[in-house]
DNA sequence: GGCACGGGTGTGATCGCTAACAGCGAGAGC
DNA sequence: GCTCTCGCTGTTAGCGATCACACCCGTGCC
């Protein structure tokens, strides 16, 4: 806009353009090489029908013009972007960055470019706006890192065949294909450990009630008390915070009778550890702790943290493995798929037989 | 490539195309509104010389069809794309992931697109393939959170012409502009608070040795001391998580003349605090420690850690507002910016004089 | 010799959009 | 009354790639 170009057909002085600032095109290289912009495209797109002299001398043209083919051009006729979208929430916790970067790697191996547009808040507006304007970027499909239903339900409202998935969280009665690792299996694994140490019963410290992921946490702890036949105690409203977690661990810390506690996620469990510190209760001697997500740091808390297990790049790479395979066949109206993987129980310090039976 | 597309041209029924599986496009809002193409991009581009009643009808017919512009074709022809690429590492960390927050949001906000290539390594080779992939997306400028040499000289292998930005690290003698904070001036503030306590001298437990902010922390560390006339103890080489910084301060923790340790960011004071812990090291009663970078979790750490708070997202914002300016005078051949923020202190419970200055 | 075949290559049309220019009425100025 | 401007709109020509098709030429076969 701020300098007009020159017009483009203007001087044609025969045969080297004296200085082009816009990098060389097809028809540059073509004629370097001697041969025809369609067979520029061929090597470039590695058709068989290329001799083996020719495709040298084309690739040599290449290299000495420094030529990057324009992938818009491509994308206008081909209608085939190599490009994905990513949309996402809360990108700096350590889960979901985590799964934009496994995203990411796997999509690069693919062969794909990505884009990402993270969105500011939760409702349905901001939604609706992210899946606009990867639609616009035509993107050959959608992963969303927002374990929401506002989120999920936003991306039905894409063009028909545009493959989704929804990394992290959704429910299953979804149109787009979901994978997510099982909570409430992981929520067992945590619960259940605590009850086999021979703690009575487990206090739990929630996530947001809105997120499925934190609902389906509740409730598998939920199930395995009941099915030991141990008291529920109630569950107070919270966010995924080292703050609620702090909030919530002190007035726990204050009630003697609670020995184990259930964390919906590390960083509730570094607030709620540092409540029972100050309480003056110790860590795993009279309360036992349990966390969920397995991050980095957790290892290093006082004391380091047992907790679940999430592999988040994983969950990342089969997202996009689901994406692909989506891609594949936008004709075949299959049903979309559901990935569930199975977390895993890590034992570090924090958890211990409850003062009573010790041994 | 798996599986060939079915040749495009297909049936033309004559008119109205039944079902139009690639959405609308401009001609078919035109037709729909009774005006020519033309006017349609006028709309769409808010041009003045529309007659209000012309553009409402064309709006009209837009959502009618529920276009949206193909913005492949858009790019063609205008060369610009309107797309930033960032190149990042590790993004999975706090603060990395909150610079990629902060770009894309301000980013979003100026009407770019964003799209991300990770790079798995620091290699040459890695950072100019993903300088390549951008280039061939036709990005507009590119911002690389990834504060070491390879990667910000890797940027001078762009097409002339193309705005850098170098977020979080960088040095001034680039090519590229740069944003970064004063990491020489948060490493004397947090020694200098340490020494003003009464401690004789401070340890540091460093970054890596080849990244340049580990270095500026090093050498703040080391002048504030000098300064004071305060003995300069050695540094061991380590990397930035809370492994290395438990490995560091098991060390320390032996030697009974260590009070204070200053750490390069929070997850290496993580480490040392778990180590001292285990040491039977009171902190901050007999040693006191200080962290680089205020992540959200060090608030809650025990005890509360008191460190140099670092705005990752802010750091996101100015280089996206250094490139926007520079992606403004593209012709203009002023020399590249260089940002810097000033970093703050912040004081919790993990300093206090040492034991023998107590009040 | 004539003809089908197929590897290797060139030609034209096209994707959807915007820039440049042309056209066309209506009101202003002489 | 005639031009001149100006607001509004339509027409045409690309952007840089791919696709469909035509073409050439050597080979193998009848």
């Amino acid at each position: 806009m701020t300098a007009d170009p020159p017009p483009t057909g203007g001087i044609e002085t025969g045969d080297a353009a004296p200085v082009r600032p816009r990098g060389s095109v097809m028809r540059d290289v073509a004629r370097l090489a001697g041969v025809s912009h369609q067979t520029v495209s061929r090597v470039l797109n590695n058709h068989p029908n290329v001799r083996q002299e020719t495709r040298l001398r084309v690739l040599d043209a290449m290299r000495a013009l420094n030529y990057r083919r324009n992938l818009a051009a491509r994308t206008l006729v081909t209608r085939r972007s190599r490009t994905l979208g990513i949309i996402g929430f809360e990108t700096t916790l350590f889960g979901p960055a985590s799964m934009l970067y496994g995203i990411e790697d796997a999509a690069r191996q693919a062969g794909y470019f990505v884009t990402v547009a993270t969105i500011p808040d939760l409702e349905r507006a901001s939604v609706l706006d992210a899946v606009d304007r990867l639609c616009q970027q035509s993107v050959e499909g959608i992963v969303a890192i927002a374990p929401k239903p506002t989120v999920t339900n936003g991306l039905h409202h894409t063009p028909a065949g545009l493959p989704t998935v929804a990394v992290g969280g959704g429910t299953e009665t979804d149109a787009s294909a979901t994978v997510r690792i099982d909570n409430t299996a992981g929520a067992r694994l945590a619960t259940q450990h605590l009850l086999d140490l021979g703690h009575p019963t487990v206090h739990h410290i929630a996530g947001p009630a809105d997120w499925p992921e934190a609902r389906e946490r509740v409730e598998g702890w939920r199930q395995t008390l009941y099915a030991a036949g141990a008291a529920v105690p109630p569950v107070a409203p919270a966010t995924w915070t080292a703050r609620s977690g702090y909030e919530q661990g002190s007035r726990l810390a204050r009630d003697p009778a609670v020995t184990a506690i259930f964390c919906a996620n590390d960083q509730l469990a570094l607030g709620a550890l540092r409540a029972l510190h100050e309480a003056g209760r110790r860590v795993p001697e009279q309360v036992s702790v349990v966390g969920f997500d397995d991050t980095p740091d957790s290892a290093y808390y006082l004391p380091p943290l047992t907790t679940v297990r999430q592999d988040f790049a994983e969950l990342g790479r089969r997202s996009l493995a689901l994406l692909l395979s989506g891609i594949g066949r936008q004709r075949d109206p299959r049903p979309p798929q559901h990935v569930v993987l199975a977390p895993e129980l890590t034992l570090r310090a924090s958890t211990a037989p409850p003062a009573g039976r010790r041994a």
